[in-house]
DNA sequence: GTCTCATATGATCAACTGTTCATATGTTTA
DNA sequence: TAAACATATGAACAGTTGATCATATGAGAC
């Protein structure tokens, strides 16, 4: 029952809470990319970049204006975004127009602003 | 008007699109205090922490034995999220009992959970 | 075709992150 | 008091990250 949850060597463990915390735990990988997620919102330059995308679609040359960053760093930075499929992309000749790909993304940062600004 | 805003130099900006925006945007301040907050969501560790924490409250030894993890490794994340004003605890006796500080963070996961396994 | 423009990509490098090991702190028990 | 214990803390080190610069791609204009 508790072969090894003993791993601290001594009787500090409360098996209990162990057991029943354990069984609701996800998995290590839903754990793997849930934080994979968290962390690509966890840079300034992406945050403002999300941001800014919530209000509109805009170019990779507007949102180095507003964000204030090179367009190669913006670039970069949509192309994390895009494999976390949190941004997409359409395609106005030259023009590549950035939007949002996910309606979760407008309720994290409500969540986040709220925990920041309290 | 849009002195600082052809910084690509060339001629590819939506002016009003960045002028649109840009009122929107927040504060850097905000963007930096919202990216910190994400990072510290981020890591595998401290997504197992933050969800083990959401079934109840636990001590170091048991988050190290849930998790998989050493204890000091564990206290070394605790103390992460302490300062983010995430987890807080209580003494009792020699043991420490971690909790949520926070009910942002449950919100938080559903909608990252929601993103990731869609 | 060639040129220009908007964006993407690759290499590089300093800065940062997370773990481990060793040690310190503060609490209980003897 | 000393010893045992739960946890915290500091140093150190490999691995990762984000910006920059240089270069590549792919589309429209000529």
């Amino acid at each position: 029952m508790d072969q090894d949850l003993d791993r601290c060597g001594v009787n500090c463990i409360h098996d209990d809470a162990v057991n029943e915390v354990r069984q609701a735990l996800f998995s290590e990988d839903v754990a793997v990319s849930l934080a994979e997620l968290f962390k690509a919102l966890g840079d300034p330059t992406r945050v403002k970049i999300l941001f800014s995308l919530l209000t509109r679609e805009l170019c990779v040359c507007d949102l180095a204006a507003v964000i204030g960053a090179s367009e190669s760093a913006v670039s970069h930075q949509l192309r994390l975004l895009r494999t976390q499929k949190l941004v997409k992309f359409r395609r106005e000749g030259k023009i590549l127009y950035y939007s949002l790909d996910d309606d979760h993304i407008e309720r994290l940062f409500e969540q986040g602003l709220e925990h920041v600004t309290e």
